[in-house]
DNA sequence: TAACAATCGTTGGTACCCCCAACGAAAGTC
DNA sequence: GACTTTCGTTGGGGGTACCAACGATTGTTA
């Protein structure tokens, strides 16, 4: 019967089949880190933008962390429930609401720093320092790319 | 206002997060190119382990292919209603079905196989043919040890 | 200034991939 | 014969990503 379990060349040589694969091993291993505590991917995503710009409205939040505004509503919401963040009604512009790091959420990121950092030595245990910058630098510009022509 | 829409240093440097995002635009190339021929992600894959291991229970296929056998059940619907795919009851174990690849799915999955050639070429553009073998080398190494410790 | 266009936040829905729990039916094991 | 395992199936959930539509507000411009 033959019943090995191991998968077929046709997908382990397509580029796109081992970037989805290993993406989605990091995945887990990024949201069961955020998960122990309390928090998913979207969460960090905001709290890092928020504390490297500052203050800034839904929308511009949203293109910076490239979090579609209408998923944003629900993790603001989240957030704002935890004390991480607050959502005030911009005074200048009407249509706006003003989203803040709270120094609770200044705390929480720090936290998530570490579970990520954690992560990472997880995910790329098997390469070697020179490796893992090798890593890096294709993937950011695979990325550069893309982000650029669309 | 400093209204970029560039990502957070925070964000760029994590290799989880390259990883899971240059694995979306692929996966948003993937499902596009799919789509094109009225095909899923699920389908090739099931497609290519038929054509690689010939026919084969539902549970052996979703070992090899990777997919969860309460996922499998759908795709497989769909590619039978799509005439891709066989289902018929195993005479020598009645708890299984043998499922089976028909000439047109033959034939749909070396079109599949043109699209995703083509995604490949579309995805790694911006990379030397050094690069990208240098890429699908590390990927695969991640995803080998990944394999084994789960 | 009045009409139009664009932006902002929100709601609700879709798709894909991945995983879990439970079940009846059929096989294997002791 | 009881017990356990496997197989196919159903139903559900979670996370990421996207689209369409809407009221409210702002801007642009004729």
């Amino acid at each position: 019967m033959t019943d090995d379990d191991t998968a077929p060349t046709r997908l382990t040589g397509l580029p796109s089949w081992l970037l989805t694969q290993t993406a989605a091993y990091a995945g887990r291993l990024v949201t069961d880190g955020l998960a122990s505590v309390d928090a998913r991917g979207y969460h960090f995503r905001v709290l890092a933008t928020l504390d490297e710009y500052g203050p800034a409205s839904q929308a511009a939040l949203g293109r910076r962390s490239g979090i579609h505004l209408s998923d944003l509503v629900a993790a603001i919401n989240e957030l704002a429930a935890r004390g991480l963040v607050e959502r005030a009604p911009d005074l200048d512009d009407r249509r706006r609401n003003v989203v803040t790091l709270t120094a609770t959420g200044r705390r929480q990121l720090a936290t998530l720093d570490e579970q990520l950092a954690t992560v990472q030595e997880q995910l790329l245990t098997p390469l070697s320092a020179a490796e893992r910058t090798q890593l890096t630098t294709l993937l950011a510009k695979l990325l550069a790319y893309h982000r650029m022509s669309s």
